[in-house]
DNA sequence: ACCTAATGTGAACACTGTAAACATACCAAT
DNA sequence: ATTGGTATGTTTACAGTGTTCACATTAGGT
């Protein structure tokens, strides 16, 4: 990866920029990102980013979209995958999205760190954040279509099972809730909110 | 408040530069807080602030302690008000502590955005942080000794309400769930939650 | 082969956190 | 009341970081 001929010319900075940008994000935390940082270990100018991004914000946002692309796709194995029932398969949705935030921790938190930001600004990090919701809605979805679920919007349920998967994520990789076990404390926050919103 | 006498010593630095900071997070966030201008705006010098604390992490940990003590205070409002039913109690937590949030939004992500703060370096923090969660686990704990509750411990319940609270309000203050009336969507949230996790 | 736009460089600027040396004022002990 | 020591505040300067600007190099179409 992260190719280099010593032209002068690069090649693919653009993706390299981001590659590496999650690199240190992973081995140091979002501190660790910094513009010269990034270029030294491209082999390439601190300013040479300015010319794929206008910001540090812009490259974060590439970051943080590459990110939600990932995880929708991790979301979308769910689907696939014939579990045996549908709610066995949101409740498994949650499960990958707990266990997916908590592997990629600083990458997760900064996904959704909006303070810097700002997803109006970046449209596609807005497309990849709707791509991912999308994916989580249409499993909830299909649970109340086929009866299995309250409520009048499927959206409504969307939300609970968003806040509690988000907020258990949240906490576990910020150290407030600390557990040995992620898939089992997944598991078990994602199985009491499903009993709270399935039909019984 | 933050009063100043134009003597060379100001008496009461430390508590103004905390309320200083807290009213510049509120306004403009947490890119807002800057040492000098701080200091300007209490009429001090920047560095005036490093004789009460050694780092501006420091001081935005006071920050988030000052937080916690206040949530845990409106959380203590809902133990002392006798609300009709324990369950009525604990759903009525929850929606205070998504309320907070979203009313103390900067501050509330302050709170929780342990990557610049780190609370183990803070012991006042922690503390404050543990308050905050004892109380919230009582409500749980009394539901569950009244038998209304299930599962082993009550700390497995208070980590799925504290999971769906926090990640609601997440979601909201960051704009990723949007709603006109707050207090109608905690409720939802939380009802949703508590029925999960109640003996039915 | 040439021209233009895209891409990369180097030096410099501004902003911000922070340290160091110095100044002032409060307080306790005499 | 005097005085010496400590706590508190100031000034100056430095270092790290994002960003810009003028310039250099190259790719790619005509």
């Amino acid at each position: 990866m992260t190719s280099k001929n010593d032209s002068y010319h690069h090649g693919n900075l653009r993706d390299s920029l981001i590659d590496v940008a999650i690199e240190i994000l992973q081995a140091e935390g979002k501190s660790g990102i910094k513009m010269r940082e990034i270029g030294k270990r491209i082999g390439v100018s601190q300013s040479a980013a300015y010319r794929h991004f206008s910001d540090k914000s812009a490259l974060l946002a590439a970051v943080a979209t590459r990110g939600f692309d990932k995880l929708t796709d991790e979301l979308r194995t769910v689907r696939n995958s014939q579990y045996s029932s549908l709610v066995e398969q949101v409740e498994q949705m949650g499960v990958i999205y707990i266990i997916f935030a908590v592997e990629h921790a600083a990458q997760y938190r900064l996904m959704y760190g909006t303070e810097a930001i700002r997803s109006d600004e970046y449209p596609e990090l807005a497309q990849a954040t709707r791509n991912m919701a999308r994916e989580y809605f249409r499993m909830v979805k299909r649970c109340q279509e086929a009866g299995l679920m309250k409520g009048q919007s499927p959206i409504e349920l969307l939300n609970v099972m968003w806040s509690a998967t988000h907020g258990a994520a949240m906490l576990v990789i910020d150290g407030f809730i600390k557990t040995d076990d992620v898939e089992q404390f997944a598991r078990n926050v994602v199985n009491y909110v499903d009993t709270g919103i399935r039909k019984l």
